[in-house]
DNA sequence: AAATTTAACAGACCGTGGTCTCTATGCAAT
DNA sequence: ATTGCATAGAGACCACGGTCTGTTAAATTT
């Protein structure tokens, strides 16, 4: 790597440091683009050489995400079946949400993900490591009898993850009255009952 | 009502013929309060006396859709079953969101909805025709024994709901790639089962 | 080594949603 | 009728996300 890219990698990671740090004392919201670049000693022309907009800045905040529904895949933990093992990894996905990401920030991409047309709707790339490991789950159910084979995997993750963000969304909605983790359990068990052999 | 109000509805109606127009022709993004306040013959002042926010505007915009509701639960057609009953009633509200709303407003409201914390969430208040009509379904079907008391009216209501607007995000998420209207019924049918007897 | 291209960045600038202040007028109380 | 008050409205102004242009220095080509 050389230098160019090297200094441009160290602003870029000064941005995201700073707008962390900020995003925790005020909330996304309370932090202006203005505020962060001065904190991250950068001008607005260093901003958005790496940051399309401003919800850039959280996507680019969350690959632990990623990484743990990596972790997730690769664990070896036992499950009595297959369908424990999806339960375990929807509950792992609200459990994360709900303690780690927070109602604020998920409201934001949440909302800021359905704006405007132009927006990257990095929820729904298909190469999003979530799909690849829920796609894993579902084919071994179904290789497994666990499941049915009258929708295909692509199906069955679809309406799961379209009820998993209905719930999601009425949780940013009710400004996260409800517990999610329990209300989210609840509905995905009552679909997932659906498509059990 | 006297004279003042009566100049301050006028005005109010102007508006809202105003931006309905500009919104019909150039869309909801592609009009600024400052375009439908020209259009009016009104201002800032005006328009802000009137309306919290623009997208308040939108909520005054959609009358129709309690209208809808209310002329749904009124009529008198004969369904084999209450479980019949409400599959219409939803698919209905699918229809509605699909054809006379359309995407980008539909859009627009999903998304300044849970924007912050601040904005009045019209779609949870719980005297919308909506929540009264679907409950007096499910609340009879549970009379008739079609479905099942385990769950109160409320929670059953809460979970497809919730559901319905999962498809609705994920239709938004997807730039209507998808027929929401099929796709919608599908997903919701599938909830059903599992509260019918 | 000189010339040319490229990309990071600084910061002035812009557009738009929303606020603030001031004015005028309808209305109620006397 | 006069006075005082409340509020619809006009429009200057502000905040903030985002764009545009110019500069500098690293990288690449010759």
């Amino acid at each position: 790597m050389n230098k160019r890219t090297q200094q441009a990698n160290q602003t870029k990671k000064r941005i995201i440091d700073s707008a962390r740090e900020l995003f925790v004392e005020r909330g996304y919201y309370g932090v202006t683009v203005e505020d962060i670049i001065k904190k991250a000693n950068s001008s607005k022309g260093g901003f958005y050489t790496h940051f399309k907009t401003k919800e850039e800045l959280i996507i680019n905040m969350l690959p632990m995400v990623d990484e743990a529904y990596t972790s997730f895949s690769q664990s070896n933990k036992e499950y009595e079946s297959v369908n424990d093992k999806i339960s375990s990894f929807i509950n792992y996905v609200f459990v994360m949400m709900e303690k780690d990401i927070g109602l604020e920030f998920i409201s934001a991409i949440y909302s800021s993900q359905i704006k405007d047309l132009t927006t990257q709707r990095f929820l729904i790339e298909s190469d999003r490591v979530y799909y690849h490991v829920f796609n894993g789950l579902i084919e071994e159910g179904q290789g497994k009898g666990e499941i049915t084979k009258d929708l295909s995997a692509e199906d069955i993750i679809s309406i799961i993850t379209t009820c998993i963000r209905g719930v999601i969304y009425d949780w940013c909605l009710k400004k996260g009255s409800f517990n999610l983790v329990s209300y989210g359990n609840n509905l995905i068990r009552m679909m997932l009952n659906q498509i059990k052999l």
